[in-house]
RNA sequence: CGGGGCGUAGCGCAGUCCGGUUAGCGCACCUGGUUUGGGACCAGGGGGUCGAGAGUUCGAAUCCCUCCGCCCCGACCA
């Protein structure tokens, strides 16, 4: 049978490509820069949303929704972050269609129908969110406002990748609104923190939390808050985003409260967000040339079960006791009945999904009543005693869990360099991508001639870097800290 | 928007340069049979406005013109 999939070594983005295709995680549409999300990637998607969500609400925060739709006098309110978005904007500028007299059968915008207004299609909800909380605070007491909302948005990418970079896409955005700085900084480094607990812990993805510097932060932002991951490749993926927008939108929108001294200030204000970007991430994490590979934790299916070399009645009495006692344990498992396919086949397309666990059964097996147990991860096959087997795939199952994330940890080590000369810096660059830790001056114009040079930006100023002097490694002017390189998806 | 590539069955492709019966191959699909511990085999079968439009010609997947779409690389970006 034909390679499915293109080899990493040989091409690493056309790898990603045929995987996302043929693990069944999307598919092209027929719009440009647009993907169909298929029920396979849509699960994956659904399980993060779900710990997410049960991640924010642990946090006090409640979801809403506001409109798709953003007028434009209200999107433009905020200066900074209407020219940060304006040029990757879908407008609408009609209400309705009309056929086109020249051409019968079909379609064109009705020029009676023309917008008096037009909106543009949010590619982030700020402006109409902000425009709305005006209304809603008016005291201390309606203070903080903790919302998310689950939403789809809009951004006219050029260029476009599935899941890392497309046209629309769905994500989730926290907004909320605080009465003190400090509680609005509070409130986006708690979200930063949390980000990082479901990279780390669900997704085994090891990111280093740090904050962008002003050239790389959200258009309206005073701080904004990454979580930055390396791929496979060593390219950095900005994994997810917190805001502290101090009270730029605050005054762009007028929200102002009475504090308890009878006195009007401007709200603080915080966003924060996660995308389906990060199945990508996941894809590119984890995943090899035989396909998927899924940390237990997200994987839509757990563990499969595969008769050998088909279903019979005593391999599925067998079956049937396993998956009541895993299901007790609130494993996702199946039990694989097709009659068509041969064991071999069955394994493959497994391997292509990404289930971290197949248990085998055959006759044979049953003799010994044992089982024979693979894990995604490794490939490694062992044959367990049936008894007990429920407790030892648990254990196996965690075991992947933290594998995952100790492999990808020491992907991460292994291409992680500390650099002090220009040389070395653009040599790794170009011929070993990875992060680099390296003095930076400070100034957009270093940044920006290292960009110019290399392609690798700065991803992060990380948190826990330590004050050290050293001297810029593009400029040798002085600097009191090590930032992040890397070249960036 | 620049540079490259590609549109022929659900998918992957050959055929196009040099026009010529009924447009072909692999995979997938359907039927029957034999198989079955790592992507089975045999036999039979179904499926095509050859991206669209216009043109040249006795005759166009093939030549000319126009248009549309997609992919890759670059600029932009979560």
């Amino acid at each position: 049978m034909a390679k499915l999939i293109t080899p990493r070594s040989e091409d690493y983005s056309q790898w990603y490509n045929d995987l996302v295709y043929r693990a069944g995680l999307a598919d092209q549409s027929a719009v440009r820069g647009c993907m169909v999300i298929k029920p396979h990637g849509f699960a994956l998607w659904e399980n993060m949303r779900d710990i997410l969500d049960k991640m924010f609400k642990d946090t006090g925060h409640v979801n809403a929704y506001f409109p798709l739709f953003v007028p434009k006098s209200l999107f433009e309110a905020e200066e900074k972050n209407a020219e940060g978005f304006a040029k990757e904007c879908a407008v609408v500028t009609h209400y309705r269609l009309k056929t086109d007299p020249t051409r019968p059968g079909k379609l064109i915008a009705d020029p009676e129908a023309k917008l008096e207004e037009e909106l543009v299609v949010r590619p982030t909800s700020e402006a109409i969110i902000w425009n709305t909380y005006r209304d809603w605070i008016h005291s201390y007491r309606d203070l903080p406002i903790l919302i998310n909302q689950w939403a789809n948005v809009v951004r006219w990418e050029m260029r476009t990748r599935p899941f890392l970079r497309t046209a629309e896409f769905l994500w989730q955005e926290g907004h909320t609104a605080h009465a003190t700085k400090a509680e609005a900084m509070e409130e986006a480094l708690k979200m930063h923190e949390v980000y990082t607990r479901f990279a780390e812990d669900y997704m085994a993805m090891p990111v280093i939390k740090g904050a962008k510097s002003e050239n790389e932060r959200f258009a309206g932002a005073d701080d904004t808050f990454t979580i930055e991951a390396m791929m496979q490749d060593g390219k950095a993926l900005q994994a997810g985003t917190s805001h502290y927008l101090g009270q730029n939108f605050a005054i762009a929108f007028g929200v102002k409260y009475l504090t308890d001294q009878n006195k009007e200030e401007y709200v603080y204000a915080t966003s924060w967000g996660v995308s389906t970007r990060l199945i990508g991430a996941l894809v590119m994490t984890h995943s090899d040339d035989d396909g998927l590979v899924l940390p237990p934790k997200l994987a839509p299916l757990q563990v499969i079960i595969v008769p050998i070399p088909k279903p019979t009645p005593e391999i599925k009495a067998v079956a049937d006791k396993l998956i009541i006692e895993l299901k007790s344990k609130g494993i996702r498992v199946q039990y694989d009945q097709d009659e068509k396919n041969r064991p071999g086949f069955k394994f493959a397309e497994y391997e292509l999904k990404g289930v971290p666990v197949r248990i085998g059964i055959g006759a044979r097996d049953l003799e010994q009543r044992v089982a024979e147990v693979a894990r995604r991860d490794t490939k490694e096959k062992q044959s367990l005693p049936i008894e007990g087997l429920a407790d030892a795939v648990e254990q196996l199952l965690q075991d992947i869990q933290s594998n995952l994330f100790n492999r990808a940890l020491q992907l991460r080590s292994q291409n992680t360099h500390s650099v002090d000369n220009w040389e070395e810096f653009v040599d790794i660059m170009e011929n070993r991508p990875g992060f680099v830790y390296a003095h930076w001056d400070g100034s957009i114009e270093t940044e920006l001639a290292i960009k110019e040079r290399t392609k690798a930006t700065i991803r992060c100023i990380p948190l826990d870097s330590k004050e050290e002097p050293g001297l810029c490694i593009f400029s040798g002017k002085p600097s009191n800290k090590r930032v992040l390189f890397a070249k960036a998806y």
